[in-house]
RNA sequence: CGGGGCGUGGCGCAGCUUGGUAGCGCGCUUGCUUUGGGAGCAAGAGGCCCCCGGUUCAAAUCCGGGCGCCCCGACCA
């Protein structure tokens, strides 16, 4: 390609609506361009990026034997109702009616259809198993998106379903997208993790994520660096230190204006884990009490799993429900529903006293009140792992894939059923996998990226080669760039040659900002020593080849670069 | 959905407090010069100042309403 006849319109300055990196340098470099809020046109550089990655998703999908389909972005809402999903899911699915005033849905993800598809088609054993995936459009109405490509409304994703006879299969079936995904990143050279997840509405048991680490991402892991334990801190467990704690003994103590975990700690010079914070939630309409350490703070996640959707109660409810004030509220003589973290049940703390003014303290949760006890704390930094207890790290991380087993939740409403060796019917069990591309290109230019641009892993850089060509108006010098160009295309080495009539500073910074793994120079220095200078865009690490040999040294060196180059 | 910010040539911004001529840098066009790190000189083009309404002799500027975009939080199948 060249440059004179691409558009890649490259901008100075970062645009000031932008500010994760990948946002800056997606728009800076000409890779895509914003339409609207989370929709986001793809130029042809940006074009380029996600279909080398879908390449690559492409070749490893296949190569575990799932097999390629299309499925259409506009649903009927027939289906998304016997699923349960019409009515579950809400403001975020975007839903219009045909001209016949039938209720439509825009797909926001596909496991109601593919599940309709094999429910018509898969009737025995032997038709199983089936692993279908495309790289189809998905429509999401986000209450926020954010951070250019990261969280868009509409967006492209690879999304693979497996359906086996037994539990069996999905084991493996699971097993073989872990291999496949593990490649996938790999290839594209990109820093990820799997970690546990919370499988949320998409039901089943058993659900992993992959993560890229990056300041931009919007999602938290809890890693141990000693047995690998990895966890969306959605879900995370550890091991909270424990204090010396007091003698029990229930009693009032006078605390007048001191509300927050630091005041009470203050006035009564004990520290926060000695206290127990008390949070009072409206779980449709029932008031729940929530209860943590001190020192520790909710999960909303984690008690969403035990109680459902909740909101924070508001003023008026605490004095209804608890007869004093937010800041004086605890659970003794609540008649409500309570739900304690788990590290409350061993000790003696402070709780307020449900009467302004004042808390209680020598309390022993379980003795001094009846509670349910659970895990609903989130994991702190330093921290115990819950398996080897080292010290537990935590990182953010751009969410670049995810599987889950579904198991029925999608066949059963749906009568996704086969014959099994003795006739009897049962049902398909299913697990679901996806990757988001766009994500994948964003969080390698998040890990990458340095204070002069992209620097693009070669496996998926638009281009190999950045040719810049310093002055195309001199004939000597066009002719060895010509000459090159032709060689490198030849061998199969993408190759853009800079053929604009602009100033050789402009060339070598869109260079860096394209950020393409091998930049070579031809200019009247070339003419002069007979030798090319290749530089590194990764380091910026300088190569000079000998003219008639540089096309196969250039393309030697991308080849033992390997996936990091 | 709660909180905050912003909306002025293609891009980045100033002007608004204190109403009266729309300005800067980059980019763009033409010519000449230049040519290994975002060139120089000269001459140009380009703006319903987000929209609607109000106040005023007069509104980019003040007031009301709306829309859009960004950020923090909630949400994220």
């Amino acid at each position: 390609m060249r440059a004179s006849k691409l558009f890649f319109p490259t901008l100075k300055e970062d645009p000031a609506e932008a500010e994760a990196i990948s946002h800056k340098l997606m728009i800076r470099a000409g890779l895509v361009r914003q339409l609207a809020a989370g929709l986001y046109i793809y130029l042809p550089l940006g074009l380029r990026v996600i279909n080398k990655v879908n390449k690559i998703i492409r070749e490893e999908m296949d190569a575990i034997g799932a097999q390629e389909l299309s499925m259409p972005v506009l649903q009927p809402a027939e289906i998304w109702r016997q699923t349960g999903r019409y009515d579950e899911i809400g403001e975020e699915m975007f839903r219009l009616k045909d001209r016949g005033g039938r209720d439509m849905v825009l797909g926001m993800t596909h496991e109601e259809i593919i599940t309709w598809l094999a429910a018509r088609e898969i009737r025995s054993y032997r038709d199983l198993p089936q692993v279908w995936y495309q790289i189809q459009t998905k429509l999401r109405d986000e209450a926020r998106p954010k951070s250019g490509v990261l969280r868009t409304r509409e967006f492209m994703m690879k999304d693979s379903y497996s359906f086996d006879a037994d539990e069996e299969g999905l084991a493996e079936n699971y097993q073989l997208h872990i291999k496949a995904y593990n490649r996938i990143f790999k290839r594209m050279g990109i820093d990820f993790y799997m970690v546990e997840s919370d499988p949320g509405m998409m039901g089943g048991a058993t659900a992993h994520e992959f993560m890229a680490p990056s300041a931009a991402g919007e999602d938290e892991v809890a890693l141990c660096p000693a047995c690998g334990y990895a966890a969306n801190l959605e879900l995370a467990g550890s091991e909270p230190h424990q204090p010396a704690y007091p003698p029990r003994g229930p009693m009032e103590i006078e605390t007048s204006d001191a509300r927050t975990i630091e005041q009470v700690s203050g006035l009564l010079d004990i520290s926060p884990a000695l206290l127990m914070k008390s949070f009072l939630v409206i779980a449709g309409k029932e008031p729940v009490l929530a209860m943590v350490r001190g020192d520790q703070e909710i999960q909303e996640s984690k008690l969403a799993r035990l109680i459902g959707d909740h909101r924070p109660a508001t003023p008026e409810e605490i004095k209804k429900t608890t007869g004093a004030e937010a800041g004086f509220i605890g659970p003794i003589g609540l008649e409500i529903r309570k739900i304690a973290d788990e590290t409350l049940k061993a000790g003696v703390f402070t709780a307020g006293a449900n009467k302004s003014g004042y808390h209680i303290g020598g309390v022993a949760p379980g003795q001094d009140f009846e509670t349910e006890f659970s895990d609903i704390r989130r994991v702190k930094e330093g921290e115990k792992c819950p398996h080897c207890n080292a010290s537990l790290k935590i990182e953010r991380v751009i969410e670049i894939g995810n599987i889950f087993q579904l198991g029925t939740k999608y066949s059963a409403p749906l009568g996704a059923t086969y014959l099994d060796e003795r006739g009897n019917e049962q049902p398909i069990i299913m697990g679901s996998y996806g990757i988001g591309p766009a994500r994948v290109a964003a969080a390698a230019v998040e890990q990458l990226a340095d204070e002069k641009g992209i620097v693009w892993p070669a496996a998926i850089a638009p281009f190999a080669v950045h040719l810049a060509l310093v002055q195309p108006a001199d004939s000597g010098q066009t002719a060895l760039a010509e000459k090159l160009y032709a060689e490198l295309m030849s061998m199969g080495v993408e190759t853009l040659l800079d053929d604009r009539a602009v100033s050789p500073g402009v060339k070598f910074a869109d260079a860096e900002l394209l950020g393409c793994p091998v930049r070579v120079t031809i200019g009247k220095r070339t003419l002069a020593s007979s030798s090319v200078e290749v530089q590194l865009r990764r380091g910026r690490e300088e190569h000079s080849f000998e003219l008639g040999a540089a096309a196969s040294a250039i393309a030697e060196l991308l080849e033992n670069r390997g996936p990091d180059a």
